[in-house]
RNA sequence: GCGCCCGUAGCUCAGUGGUAGAGCACUCGGCUUUUAACCGAUUGGUCGUGCGUUCGACUCGCACCGGGCGCACCA
């Protein structure tokens, strides 16, 4: 897509923007007053037969997104669909009939006219009046033939969004599903409370952060991986249920499932465990899966996931079992190493059971999951922030939630034992002395605040993106957020 | 980071060593109750960028830029 001063189409217009100032008319005014919105005059108006005109007089706006016989039919579009404009040269003065020569598909139009219904069938307004309201400069992609190609998409997104309105369609229901999430959680007394971004340190998951610097301070600064810490600090602080639907960012690879920033809602619970979460989250879930699908079936790709509850709980260890046979349960480092060799799984890097365990979970059992599914019990090395296991030693009371083969959410029961969270944060702080550019950091405020108490507590983190890409059937992290992170072209491009 | 593929007009795409093409859009004219209106005539390009090979490169080679998919990392 060019955008070049010289373009010949662009000048084209220019010319037409130039006619208009030259006649006094300016092609950028400040206001219109609306009488209808497009899709409030296809309902109230559903029943007029055609041909049929009425003296309903109304004023309609939006942009102009085709034209025919010569400006006698445009089709008008606001954010709610199509109403036709009418422009007949026996409705119109000399001077506006002239003037609709120098309009553009893409300019903005406010028109006024009574509504009537074509031979044809197409409900219009008879213009009697209009006015341009924006001026477009640039030519907008053949709405026929399409938008389609997959950078030119992403880089200018607005052009995307009126070209396609499947993806208008994506947006705004992920708009929908995020404020279903909120009146859920508000329905049940949790606050939203924000949590800094620039961090000194960044916890609270495993992953490498972004880095920036505060001028004045002089220090540098990490741009957050996780809520986590902080909205546990709060639950410290007397407030029984929080939650943040916030930008989190990830300095890791991009592909159609991750975005380098991604928005996740977290929420802590004082008073519960991971047993009452499993069950709080499919709740709401369900709740937000039923603001924008039908029913409890949902199409993703080709597949239906079913949605009905309750959603499949399963111990880890179990679910390796039942689909190799190994009962990794009953060996020891050595012995689950060997096993995962023979089911094809590579331990090299891995220096403890439970992260072989993790390894062959994710390896063979992960990608399989295809209906919601709780995974619940895991091996303690990977969950250092989980509560361990009331009854199986070396696991934690944690659960991930999975759904075509992908994790979705992961929840657990808060590890408030303040001595406990030390020894684990400690091995993270080893880790990351061995090189793991992942390992967690030491956080002794964070360990501080465990030391006045914190309440028992259950706590969930929810991908929106990926929960987003569910419900809209979006096979692109990059289709659900509205601008995706782009190399930019060039130097004076952006 | 690795592998494979892609980049030609505003958009969608052909062309693969010998003058840069089509449809739609745009402009002009005709027509006028259309449903991608129609008819006619024009116009529009550093073929992603650079360096090579060649008498000659959109085409072949190398490098770079940007993108897609897969793998890796991860949510």
């Amino acid at each position: 897509m060019s955008t070049e001063e010289d373009s010949r189409l662009k000048a084209e217009r220019i010319r037409k923007l130039k006619s208009l100032q030259e006649e006094g008319v300016n092609p950028y005014p400040y206001f219109f007053s609306r009488t209808h919105k497009a899709a409030q005059l296809q309902k109230i108006y559903e029943h007029l037969e055609s041909g049929v005109e009425t003296q309903d007089v109304v004023s309609v706006c939006g942009r102009v997104m085709n034209e025919r016989n010569t400006w006698m039919f445009v089709d008008l579009f606001d954010d709610s669909g199509k109403i036709q404009l009418f422009c007949h040269k026996d409705n119109l003065s000399p001077e506006d009939l002239k003037r609709l020569r120098l309009c553009d598909k893409g300019d903005f139009i406010g028109a006024t006219g009574a509504i009537r219904r074509t031979k044809q069938g197409e409900l219009s307004v008879k213009v009697t009046s209009y006015e341009i309201l924006t001026k477009s400069l640039q030519p907008l992609p053949d709405s026929w033939q399409g938008f389609t190609d997959v950078e030119a998409r992403y880089r200018h997104r607005y052009v995307d969004m009126i070209i396609n309105p499947a993806v208008r369609e994506t947006f705004r229901k992920r708009s929908l599903i995020i404020k279903a999430i909120r009146e859920f959680l508000d329905n049940k007394d949790f606050f939203e409370i924000e949590t800094p971004v620039l961090q000194v340190e960044a916890g609270g998951a495993d992953a490498r952060p972004f880095t920036t610097h505060h001028n004045t301070l002089d220090m540098n600064l990490y741009l957050r991986i996780a809520t986590e810490l902080h909205l546990k600090r709060l639950i410290v602080g007397g407030f029984e249920r929080v939650y943040e639907i916030g930008r989190v960012f990830r300095n890791e690879g991009i592909s159609t499932r991750h975005n380098p920033e991604f928005t996740m809602l977290e929420l802590y619970a004082a008073y519960g465990d991971y047993n009452e979460l499993m069950n709080f989250t499919e709740e709401m879930l369900i709740a937000a899966a039923s603001t924008v699908c039908d029913g409890t079936d949902i199409l993703y790709g080709d597949k239906e996931i079913n949605l009905a509850r309750p959603w499949k709980r399963i111990r880890m260890v179990d679910a390796i079992s039942s689909m190799t046979g190994i009962d990794f349960n009953s060996l020891n480092y050595e012995e689950a190493k060997k096993a995962a060799n023979k089911l094809g799984v590579d331990t090299k890097e891995l220096n403890s059971r439970g992260y072989v365990i993790n390894e062959v979970f994710e390896t063979l059992v992960e990608p399989t999951l295809w209906h919601p599914t709780f995974i619940i019990d895991y091996p303690v090395e990977v969950s250092p922030l989980t509560k361990a296991h009331r009854e199986n030693p070396g696991e934690v009371e944690r659960f991930e939630l999975f759904v075509a083969g992908r994790e979705l959410a992961n929840g657990y029961s808060e590890l408030n034992d303040p001595e406990d969270q030390r020894r684990r944060l400690e091995q993270q702080v080893q880790k990351k002395a061995a090189g793991d550019l992942e390992a967690m950091p030491m956080d002794q405020d964070f360990l501080l605040a465990l030391e006045y108490g914190m309440p028992p507590a259950m706590g969930l983190g929810v991908g929106i993106d990926r929960l987003v890409m569910f419900l809209t059937n979006s096979q692109s992290i990059r289709d659900v957020i509205a601008f995706p992170t782009m190399r930019p072209i060039g130097e004076s491009s952006n």
